[in-house]
DNA sequence: CATGAATGAGCATTCATTCAT
DNA sequence: CATGAATGAATGCTCATTCAT
């Protein structure tokens, strides 16, 4: 009463930080238990139990599960654009475009792991999926691509095709990747370019 | 009847038919079911109700959901790995193998699809659950590719990469392809050898 | 058609004695799972899959479980009643009689015992479910004391109490033994001889 | 409410009333319906139904039936302790002691009976499923009688064939007790005392 | 009669979500 | 806001019993 007054004329005071200590306490924590669980198996409750919070706590900030993995998303979708958008600022054609944007989608992938997860065969019938950095990348590199052909910097080919063609390339390499020990970045980036640069002149025009 | 008397002798009456009936609804629910739900968020009773049999009647099949998931994955290799030995058999030199091989796998893709299969923009997060089909094929691709680069059919990459890189691709064109009405598999198939084989001769070498 | 036709004018042929190897064959493999698992906690499954027999023949015997349960307990009296009638007629007085009819009583629960049998701490709360024999016995006993007391041969003491009293000893004390190794039947017969005949002398009139 | 605010520091208000009440809820609910069905045959459900709880609401209290049938045994053994205990202290001799710990075990026993138990002429195949009273009591008899032996208070008979007798003789004439109208603690203590002290005398020493 | 697959009611248990404190 | 117990729908699975062969 005495004291805590201030708590009511500051609002941006401790209130505030505990509340965005809590969110990130979830994320932090559902980042983990999806890596090591897999988002299908993961539940609320394995969240909130990897944090020091109460299980109708995760209500006051999010919804779901669901809810939880987009933010996550969002989250990986905010850290990740830059890097797109610098790999396309410094690049001086599409096929340094493609070798930067390679390098940068691997090294975040790496930044990004979290040990536990569940590299590729683990458990029983496999299930990929993933993760909500994956996802939130996909539509960036897509709109990059299509944005590439529109401007002429790349052929004429089946964008969709050629998207699907790199991220799918790129989701299962760099998957092996970081089944290495340790991850070569630069080992991968390399060999995914070389095979996308290469194929990319010999692909049917539209 | 001709011989003995049938009860005791000839094991393949009505009986023996119903029992490969139900087995084979049960796979065949199974699959249209993971194809909807997605494996995990499948249940054993989604797939009886799929069924006109009676929930017990799971149990005298399958154990639970991971063996019915396993049969349709071994049905899967058994029906596709003929395919991949014809492509591998008719094939003239590792580019043709490669052709053959892709245009048997996505000819596979579409022929096991199941209507209703959600296929790419899918249920919230994104759940790459490998196709049973997928599973069963990834061991035979990885194998007939380390064999031609043993052979010195392939330049001497790195096998996993490109075995990755393959399943990744043929994976997200797959789908795309799938989602095109209708599915190209000629279209595809030329896509997607187009890109590894252009691409090949740019990998780096071992 | 040609040689069976015996059995339709021998009905005790064949087909009688398969009939009774049939219901021995049940009989003895649920007083195994009976002694094994404890009467409750074991299925008719447990049983038949003790036997050679498919499920549905169990029915053919029994109509159930509580049954096959009856008709084992009918076995032990209809074994144990000879031996209890000739320590009867045996026996000089009511100290003599009890003697005997301990002894019995002992040796015939050694004789039925199966190995396997939960002894007495096993399953985690310990619900000891009186064997079949024991069932049977019980009244068998329970007449012989009050026949006994009604023909002056024992003191009118409380034939209720007197009955439990020497039942409930002659169970726990039963178990007792069957947990030693070798069971000694003498030794058991003369510790509980000496604690009822000792005590009757002692007990309240009525 | 007189130093600190409530709701942290004083974890005693209704919520563990309710919890305490929850808990002895399904406790009284389990002791009705073991009584009720005998432990193997009552289900986790039946116990829920016993009380106005949801069925999830168990699992906050209870792993298992087990779990319950052991709090139920704790619960009892603390509380037949000290009367026991009380048996011994205010003993004069052996013979006292038994006198007085088979009155407390009677008296005991009626202050525990639930009305509705199936007390011996039960469900079919006789299960005597040793209360949880019983079971609790066991341990604490038989160490009382072995600690007599070892002081020289009681003759040095075979102490596991004693405590059995005993345990198995008070088993059954708690029984039968409970099952006259009124029962009569003092009748039965007077009984079963009689014929064990009296028996005592003859018993084989060791 | 023997067989053994089908049945479906029933049980233990988990989990997302709510809400009184 | 935080807490964590209560809720009850939903799930995997078992089992006694039936019945076509």
């Amino acid at each position: 009463m005495t004291q805590d007054s201030a708590a009511e004329t500051t609002p941006d005071g401790k209130r505030e930080r505990a509340k965005a200590a809590n969110r990130d306490a979830i994320l932090k924590a559902a980042k983990r238990v999806f890596a090591e669980l897999g988002y299908e198996a993961s539940t609320v409750r394995d969240i909130i139990r990897g944090t020091e919070l109460a299980s109708g706590t995760f209500y006051n900030y999010f919804r779901s599960k669901e809810e939880v993995y987009e933010a996550l998303a969002d989250d990986g979708a905010r850290r990740f654009r830059p890097m797109l958008r610098a790999a396309r600022e410094d690049a001086g054609d599409f096929e340094d475009f493609i070798r930067r944007a390679l390098f940068a989608y691997f090294s975040f992938l790496r930044g990004e792991h979290v040990d536990g997860a569940t590299p590729f065969t683990e458990r029983s019938p496999h299930v990929r999926s993933d993760t909500p950095e994956m996802k939130a990348v996909y539509q960036e590199v897509r709109a990059s691509i299509e944005e590439a052909i529109v401007r002429g910097m790349a052929p004429a080919v089946d964008a969709d095709y050629l998207t699907c063609a790199c991220i799918g390339m790129a989701t299962d390499i760099g998957e092996a990747m970081l089944r290495r020990d340790p991850p070569d970045v630069q080992e991968a980036s390399a060999f995914a370019a070389a095979l996308i640069l290469g194929g990319l002149a010999k692909l049917p025009r539209k």
